[in-house]
DNA sequence: TAAATTCTGTTGCAATTGCAACAAAAAACA
DNA sequence: TGTTTTTTGTTGCAATTGCAACAGAATTTA
């Protein structure tokens, strides 16, 4: 598997060696990309943080993924019936490199170096992208609010190695994170402070090692 | 991408082109495999049925996952802290073939038409995993059991193109694949049948596409 | 800098869900 | 085949969760 370094250089220098993958920056706030039915886009967001977001029906938000630099979207992922269903929003100023996986993943005669780096660093980025959803899973499977903000809050934690961190989005977009009522978990933050699990302050999250359940 | 037929085709001569790569056969209820820290096995499942587990710290068992023919899994997919903590268990007498990431996917040096295909097939079981799992997240961020099984009905009669379908595993372990009791959930499943949505008949569910939520 | 918008923190109340427990049916086993 | 185990279907009750609503803080926008 590759790095996060490696994964990083070799996407930096994609269009040097591909006209087909192209690059746009976007601003925050907006629309990075539609799902197109039949399109088979993949992006890779080079620079920033953005929300892949899903309305349903009835105007709910759900946020299906929250991405960081170097993760990987598109269609490929969400095989969906209608268009207008998901979103991919910026949340900070973003630069994504987008291409077609028609134009790009396949053999091509020549056998060239670079397609099949290409290929390696796609399976990382792939199982990378497994793994996150896995770890979105582990939590969405918690049947208790609580038990939701302590799966994620040990993930945080462990991916930062510290026991104190800052929760890295609004607790209203946690919410919708974790598939939750934002005032019910509201109430479970209170609750987890009060009896010893957690000290909250603001947005600043301190675990207490002693009590684990 | 490749088609499910191709897949089968590659994998079923898979072991003729690669020495490293083994197969075994389980029995019903028997392990196929435990998770174990610091290897990265990959499986690909060529015959019969699956469940990926997790028992908790309290016993709580959770089915992560249901395999079928041609899924992929092992540990490059869970990073896991305890052994003991996820195994793959047989639901029907089932061969697998297993492999080390490091013995089958690093590029060897006279760049083998072989190898080259293997990246592709690879890219082609992991996004077919990660839809599997956007469906699954879909499905456990709805609020309420209703929408739950809603979701699930609802993928279960698209991929079979039919309103009338068999539930192909037990109530007891869609409750743990949905996430929610079981009691709760058959009380959900006859407040469907009493509205209408459905019409339920032991495992058998037909859709009543009037209605629709 | 003022106005508008979004986010946080809180609460009462109603609806949903989980838990526990049990009998009947079905499936697995020996 | 008869016995044991698992699954299904049900219910009462308690706990959790979602909904609605609101005020104040913080942030964004003009």
């Amino acid at each position: 598997m590759y790095s996060n370094f490696e994964i990083k250089e070799f996407t930096q220098q994609l269009q040097n060696f591909c006209s087909k993958a192209q690059s746009k920056k976007v601003l925050k706030n907006n629309t990075i990309t539609t799902y197109i039915k039949n399109r088979n886009q993949f992006c890779i967001l080079k620079k920033g943080k953005a929300d892949i977001i899903r309305y349903d029906v009835n105007g709910n938000k759900t946020i299906i993924e929250t991405l960081k630099e170097q993760d990987i979207f598109g269609e490929l992922f969400f095989p969906i019936k209608n268009s207008n269903e998901i979103f991919v929003v910026a949340k900070t100023d973003c630069e994504v490199i987008y291409f077609l996986y028609e134009d790009i993943a396949k053999k091509c005669n020549n056998s060239c170096k670079f397609h099949e780096e290409l290929n390696s660093i796609l399976l990382s980025l792939l199982t990378n992208k497994i793994i996150t959803q896995n770890i979105r899973i582990k939590l969405l499977t918690k049947r208790s609010i609580r038990g939701k903000l302590q799966s994620y809050f040990d993930s945080l934690s462990k991916s930062l190695s510290s026991n104190t961190f800052l929760i890295p989005m609004s607790y209203t977009d946690l919410a919708d994170y974790l598939s939750v009522d934002r005032s019910a978990m509201m109430r479970e933050l209170k609750s987890l402070h009060e009896d010893g699990f957690i000290i909250k302050n603001g947005n600043k999250i301190t675990l207490n090692k002693e009590k684990k359940s």
